[in-house]
RNA sequence: GCCGGGAUGGCGGAAUAGGUAGACGCAACGGACUUAAAAUCCGUUGGGACAUUCGUCCCGUGCGGGUUCGAGUCCCGCUCCCGGUACCA
């Protein structure tokens, strides 16, 4: 046997590392030494098992993981499934197959699939977030989020029991909607007056985790309801793509928005990609500018607005409250009471979708009602529209036609007044072809609101002047005057929600809350987690067409002596929602760290040895995650943090997002999807051979087919499995031909036809050490020093490129220097040694093999990374190029030190560059050390 | 609309600090070996002009300007593609 036997190579490798656990992290370590962790973003263990796109980013952390294994660190490369949820169970309901049986059989699967990747995890740390083990502590960490709030004083959470002390020895106050204080105010209440009950409800509006009536996303189709990040944008479910209908419904909330300001900061702390910053930013929203409230003529009541251009109340000429605010009823007129229930009927029955598909033109109606606006004591009137929505802010806007585009459209729809208060520059005003006078007399004209900066005008009253005032100096202004009057007060809004927390789904973690016949909330004692989910013969939610049918949690049809439990003579009824999918995956990087721990979620020495206080060193995985798991594990870690549990404030101090795998796909001539495999050109050639050349059409079945290109997947049928590509080229080939197709940001298309190239590359290196009667080459003692200056040039490529994950451009290096070595006579033991060092971190199974050939008795990844001789780099002569006027017309050789001048005077005898200077003067020149000579001429 | 990211040969990509654009691989073409094919090896390969030869010159990193001795890289203005978001007051 000579040649290069993949397939038994790999085999063999993959199961001595299993056997040996070679890459296993012991337990006990020693803690002085640097640590390194390197995590892939949890995955689902689906039901149709891997396609090439899916190993891109375990190959790149397998890559890192060896080589700073070899580097000297201790390393931690877990691998584990976030296997509750939606997914799993959608799955199981298809194949009518309980969701434990076939999340197990799914896991093994991937497992297999992964191990096949000759992947360095380390396999005794598994884990699912299905086992009971496991959510035993997911359930532990709900309970503590119950048990604590967030402490405006202190900025972080803390837990209640401090509260109720700190409120009973008045070291804290709190009013009757949770805000709580360090001194009281007028509508603070009096704490030791109040009894159990009363003191437990206020405490429900401060607690992290709570229970609420709220308009939800509701999904019929799914039988559940969604968080917001859940929902894509034209109001359909992420997963399943059903309608999603608002709904108020009692749920379980967790108060996530109090971290809103948290959230934000501690993004500047990471280093993650700019544009998932930017998203969790934006998903996020903060705005600031200031709470107004205005009077309501006629009757007791104030609306209250929430605005980023208080500068501008002067220029407030009517209002807009939500069709759901809670104010309508009582503001709408006898008049015009008919219209306004007609529109908030219709606007009720809009779901997002109607909202979103319709044209963007305004629509409203006048309640009848008038408010007073605080700064000029103008009656404005108040309409309802849709175009504010009863989810922002407080429901409801002061309108400033003039200056706000919406507000604009809706008073040209409706003849409102606009009035308009700030000068815009003139810049504006000349591309409007106006000017400030005209403007200001016929506010109207250029057809769109000006809502930039600018100078307040028409802004005064007997108290305060705006007049004249930029728009920053304007906002400070009439926020101190509305303090100062009481009729506002500056504030910051955030877009951002509380977390929608239960699911109507049998398929995750129970939880741990009981609840009393009188309505009071009993949490399951510790010593009693987990509560584990009943097995059940009916696990299917209740899936229904109609938005209107009640939600009907699977678990209401567990056994009764699951879901209820008697304890003191009181029958308690067990929640009957279950946790989302998100839960499990919020925490289980911790988990890694101390994966068989039964007494705490994870010892604090490990958890602070690897977590540190940076967290993750590298956590690779789609962008897909920026918002929904980056945001609740953050969430999760900051209440941790506070609450000392664990280390670091950021779980994930670096992030880098792997691009997709893109591939050609055909589609026939009704639009549907054909198989790309089976697909040929014009000539009878497959597709895959010619798909990225030009004058090509394409043929399914004789039919002719479109060609396009998308992401690899099922709905395009363009997936490629790597099983097919291991059993061909081996495991080796598809690692390294992954790495090779470009930087691993980079989204990248799939070509079969290439991998040819690095499974060359490995074949000549097995042939450059292997006889063709299968015995090893024999290796020399000493080196010659143009091969030295190879490898020394080689190990400094690889290891920069290895830091700066550039894994195409190692690669390269490397095929530059077997191409090398493949044509010297002789090659000595350590120069093949390093070589194979250098490939192991990327095509470990050869390595191992050429490594274990050369006669080591010992793994070449416990073996030390080679460092590389400046000495043996520097070259007796370079050569550099000399240009006149900046174009290359010659290069010449000198030694690296030789000096300015010399180097010159070499430069200008050169024959071709005399030709350009013989008739002209030299009236510059540059010499860039060891880079490059210019001339300048005239 | 707004906010990000990007555009380099037939294709994937390289150029890390403003310093020889196109490393490396694929495909293509020519050649060697072979009865033949596969495999393997050698050579050519951004476009164009000139040259019998060594070679010489011009153009070229989406488009138009600019800064600089010198720009794929920096600045200004566009075009197109991809992603996110969408009445967020």
């Amino acid at each position: 046997m000579s040649g290069y036997t993949h397939a038994e190579i790999e085999a063999r490798w993959q199961k001595v590392w299993e056997e040996e656990k070679t890459f296993a992290t012991p337990d006990t370590i020693d803690f002085d030494t640097p640590k390194f962790y390197v995590l892939d973003m949890f995955p689902y263990p689906s039901g149709v098992g891997l396609h090439v796109g899916h190993p891109l980013g375990y190959i790149a952390t397998d890559i890192v993981a060896r080589y700073k294994r070899m580097l000297g660190f201790n390393v931690l490369h877990p691998i584990g499934f976030d296997a509750f949820g939606l997914p799993a169970e959608q799955f199981a309901v298809e194949h009518g197959v309980h969701p434990r049986v076939t999340t197990e059989a799914n896991i093994n699967n991937m497992l297999s699939q992964l191990k096949r990747l000759g992947f360095s995890y380390d396999w005794d740390r598994v884990l699912a977030t299905t086992d009971t083990g496991y959510y035993k502590w997911t359930q532990w960490i709900f309970l503590q989020l119950y048990n604590a709030y967030f402490d405006e004083v202190e900025g972080k959470a803390r837990s209640i029991e401090t509260l109720r002390n700190d409120l009973s020895a008045g070291a804290r106050f709190i009013d009757s909607e949770g805000t709580v204080t360090f001194k009281p105010t007028p509508s603070s209440i009096r704490w030791p007056e109040r009894t159990v009950d009363q003191q437990e409800e206020i405490l429900s509006h401060v607690r992290l985790a709570y229970l609420a009536e709220v308009p939800v996303n509701w999904c019929p189709g799914l039988g559940t309801v969604l968080a917001n990040e859940e929902v894509t944008a034209d109001g359909r479910s992420e997963r399943g793509n059903y309608p999603v209908f608002k709904r108020p419904l009692k749920q379980w909330m967790l108060r996530i928005t109090t971290y809103s300001e948290r959230l934000l900061d501690g993004l500047d702390d990471v280093e993650w990609p700019a544009p998932v910053k930017m998203m969790q930013e934006n998903w996020i929203g903060k705005s600031t500018g200031a709470r107004v409230r205005f009077p309501v003529v006629g009757f007791d009541a104030e609306i209250d607005v929430f605005t980023t251009r208080p500068d501008t109340l002067f220029g407030a000429t009517y209002m807009v409250l939500a069709p759901e605010h809670p104010l309508v009823d009582s503001l709408a007129t006898k008049d015009q009471r008919e219209a306004v229930d007609g529109y908030r009927r219709e606007a009720s029955r809009k779901s997002d979708v109607d909202r979103a598909s319709e044209t963007r033109e305004k629509t409203g109606v006048f309640t009848g009602g008038f408010a007073v606006n605080p700064t000029n004591g103008l009656e404005i009137p108040i309409w309802i529209s849709d175009y504010v929505l009863m989810g922002y802010g407080t429901g409801a806007i002061m309108a400033v036609p003039a200056h706000d585009s919406r507000d604009f459209e809706f008073a040209q729809e409706f003849g409102l007044e606009i009035r308009p208060v700030i000068v815009p520059p003139m810049d504006w005003l000349r591309e409007k072809q106006t000017t400030p006078e005209k403007y200001l007399e016929d506010v109207a004209a250029p057809g769109e609101a000006y809502s930039g900066s600018g100078i307040a005008v028409n802004s005064f009253n007997d108290d305060v002047v705006l007049d004249g005032l930029s728009t920053t100096e304007a906002k400070n202004k009439i926020i101190e005057w509305l303090e100062d009057t009481g009729s506002g007060k500056a504030h910051v809004q955030y877009k951002l929600r509380d977390w929608l927390f239960s699911r109507q789904r049998y398929w995750g973690e129970p939880f741990p809350i009981l609840h009393g016949p009188d309505g009071s909330i009993r949490t399951v004692p510790e010593a009693d987690l987990p509560v584990a989910l009943p097995p059940m013969e009916d696990f299917r939610p209740e899936a229904s067409d109609d938005p209107d049918a009640p939600p009907r949690p699977p678990l209401s049809r567990a056994p009764r002596s699951w879901r209820e439990i008697e304890i003191d003579g009181v029958v308690y009824k067990r929640e009957l929602n279950t946790m989302p999918q998100w839960a499990g995956s919020c925490w289980y990087y911790l988990r890694f760290i101390d994966p068989g721990n039964e007494d705490a979620l994870v010892s604090p020495e490990k958890e602070s040895y690897w977590m540190g206080t940076d967290g993750v060193d590298l956590y690779v995985g789609g962008v897909e995650h920026a918002v929904l798991h980056l945001l609740y594990a953050r969430f999760w870690q900051k209440v941790l943090f506070d609450l000392d549990f664990v280390s670091c404030d950021e779980p994930f101090g670096r992030l880098v997002n792997q691009g997709y795998i893109q591939a050609y796909a055909y589609r026939d001539q009704r639009g549907i999807a054909v198989e790309a495999d089976s697909v040929v050109d014009q000539d009878g050639r497959p597709a895959s051979d010619v798909q990225d050349q030009k004058d090509r059409s394409y043929f399914y079945d004789g039919a002719p087919v479109t060609q396009e290109y998308g992401k690899m997947g099922k709905s395009l049928k363009n997936a490629v499995s790597p099983d097919e590509i291991c059993e061909e080229f081996g495991c080796d080939t598809l690692r390294l031909y992954e790495m090779y197709l470009g930087p691993l940001e980079q989204s990248k298309p799939w070509n079969t036809r290439d991998i040819v190239g690095v499974n060359r590359f490995l074949k000549r290196v097995w042939r450059n050490y292997v006889n063709d009667d299968g015995s090893t080459r024999e290796l020399t003692a000493t080196e010659s020093d143009e091969t030295l200056k190879m490898l020394h040039g080689t190990i400094k490529r690889v290891t920069d490129d290895l830091d700066r994950m550039s894994f195409n451009t190692a690669i390269a290096a490397l095929i530059e220097m077997n191409s090398f070595l493949m044509k010297r006579d002789t090659i000595s033991r350590p120069t093949a040694e390093t070589f194979l060092i250098l490939l192991s971190p990327l095509a470990p199974h050869i390595a191992e093999e050429l490594w274990n050939r050369f006669g080591n008795t010992t793994m070449i990844s416990s073996q030390s990374w080679p460092s590389y001789d400046e000495k043996i780099l520097k070259e007796d002569s370079i050569t550099i190029p000399v240009q006149v006027n900046g174009k290359v017309r010659a290069s010449i050789s000198i030694e690296p030190s030789a000096s300015k001048d010399d180097v010159l005077s070499v430069a200008r005898e050169h024959e071709s560059i005399l030709k350009y200077t013989r008739d002209n003067s030299i009236v510059k020149e540059i010499y860039v050390p060891g880079k490059i000579v210019n001339l300048v001429v005239k």
